[in-house]
DNA sequence: AGCGCTCACGTGAACGTTCACGGGGGAGCT
DNA sequence: AGCTCCCCCGTGAACGTTCACGTGAGCGCT
């Protein structure tokens, strides 16, 4: 009567000491080959334990002895070879340091952010990523967790943030730009927030320097899609355009795309230049002048700050927390 | 001197109740919106929270409630646009399950993977993912836990596996270069193992199935640049092959860009078909004609099975565990 | 006045493991 | 024989939370 129709209790290191007729902490020292143990009684217990289908406690173990760091990642949209690349830096930074990284992609949506923040702050000792919500929002949720933040235009004070500095690497594209004699330079921005991406502000610096009128402007989403669409608004806007600069190297794919199929040969016709320096730049055709960015660094700045902060050493200074652009010249501009 | 110098102890829900003046219940239920708390009492005791720093354990938590669940997600390269996919469309079956996933890329070097699987094991409630050890070592490592493995070439009996089944898409894609008059089709078989791989024994029954040989293979590293000299391998064996059918999209990326590069048009001159059907297979010129496979249903098949193990429910039959390949035509052949 | 009910809070126990000890027994030595 | 030492093993405590209770104060009701 008492030996069936009970819940299902999970089989502790007890149940194999017993079994196997020893002690918890001998069961223990089998388990993790901790030496001082027979050899005989030790095959005993790891009998025991795999007849029982026993599985240590993660929990039970990390609270007592408490030495395993995992940190969350938060990314908006793994599929976007941008953060795929941070990413996978993030995680060999990660890696190194013996730390497990549980990842959240929130598939772009901001709601989902918060859902996503709050369940990470209770299972992780730190947090990473690209967040889009506001700080107050993200300081209550993570109460006290440590925050690593990426490129987050809106200055941070609060909290940590690795900062992208294109400026000087945009700089140096539109100036290659004129340099082949290009005087009619758009731009395709971002469609997410209301007002203009930093990477414009670069984009109209650079272009008063050259005392050249920045408004050449369409908004494009940031898949390749929109790249393509950008392109067609801004063409019918401003016709005598003859170069584009893009806020990232999916929507500029999608620029060379919509050029292709207007019969536009690139970068004779129209000349692109993208940013972000993906690897998959190099791969489309014509391969892709872009303004690069060292996403190993980027990851590797934000892991190397999150550790800092976790262990309470200087953490880098917003000086140093600075990946910069700079123009890799290909085929396409 | 009891006050400096001493280890720095963590701050537990006990200083916080000695603090707040109450008792860790009343900390425990303000921090956990429980109710059945006075207001202003409440808000002394979040404040007293946040004065002292203190973060709830993780473990301790976990450890009385045993509600969370994380897996781990194993996976050779996240940079791999194949992964990439997988990688995301697991992460998104998980999200709806409230699990978090603890992500893991070995770097493609089995060495590691062992060390992976080992410290995962302590830190997860399941595997999933894609291991090239043998399946006793996994056993080993694992511990009792559910593993559900991805595309083991060789069957898997001991776990789990999700299993590609590009057969009938071979064979479409044979017929479909049969078709367009191609007799001399070569292969680009991956060059990671000794033996050539399953793809390839498609290749060669779809082969035998038009009375056509299949002594046209090259082997590629799994890359863009390992197809480029792979194509190179084989047409200078084979001149006269017309057609190449990939080991995956991204050697046929790189065969893509080799045929280029001799001048050879696409699909006209060289037809090239593909495996996996990545949507970068879209970007590149020609858009990469490829034997698609769907990677949502891939990772969240990985996930279900995973669940399944997990509460103990029937698990999917190796029937049910199968994503297969369909021809998709775009314009490389 | 007495009863019962609700609200706000506190107390022991439990979760499952490892750590710091402590101890028995046999082998080897003097 | 007696001593020491080492090997192997067991026992209480601790890790930091939450759960299931228990309790006292205050209030409204008859």
């Amino acid at each position: 009567m008492a030996s069936s129709g009970t819940a299902p209790r999970r089989v502790t290191i007890h149940d194999v000491a017993r079994s196997a007729g020893v002690s918890r902490q001998t069961v223990s020292r089998a388990l993790n080959d901790k030496g001082e143990i027979d050899a005989t009684t030790k095959e005993r217990v790891l009998d025991a334990a795999l007849a029982l289908g026993y599985r240590p406690s993660r929990f039970a173990r990390g609270l007592v002895r408490q030495d395993t760091i995992s940190v969350g990642l938060v990314i908006p949209d793994l599929l976007n070879p941008f953060f795929t690349e941070v990413a996978a830096a993030a995680l060999d930074a990660a890696r190194t340091r013996g730390w497990h990284v549980v990842v959240y992609d929130t598939g772009d949506r901001p709601d989902e952010e918060r859902g996503t923040l709050e369940m990470i702050a209770s299972q992780v000792d730190a947090v990473v990523g690209y967040l889009s919500r506001p700080e107050e929002e993200i300081d209550k949720l993570a109460r006290g967790l440590p925050v690593v933040l990426i490129d987050r235009e809106h200055r941070a004070e609060r909290f940590s943030t690795i900062r992208i500095d294109g400026e000087a690497g945009v700089h140096a594209a539109i100036r290659h730009l004129y340099d082949a004699g290009h005087r009619h330079i758009g731009m395709l921005d971002h469609a997410g927030r209301s007002e203009p991406s930093v990477r414009h502000d670069w984009f109209a610096g650079a272009m008063a320097s050259h005392g050249l009128p920045a408004h050449a402007v369409s908004r494009a989403d940031q898949s390749v899609e929109g790249g393509e669409a950008a392109l067609k608004d801004l063409l019918a806007a401003h016709p005598e355009v003859t170069a584009v600069f893009t806020f990232n190297d999916i929507v500029a794919i999608g620029a060379l795309r919509a050029a292709r199929r207007r019969g536009l040969r690139v970068p004779d016709d129209l000349a692109v230049i993208g940013f972000d320096g993906l690897s998959l730049g190099a791969l489309v055709e014509p391969p892709l002048t872009t303004v690069a960015l060292n996403t190993r660094e980027l990851g590797a700045l934000a892991v190397e700050q999150t550790a800092r902060l976790l262990t309470g050493e200087t953490p880098l200074s917003t000086g140093e927390l600075v990946v910069r652009g700079e123009l890799r010249v290909r085929e396409s501009a």
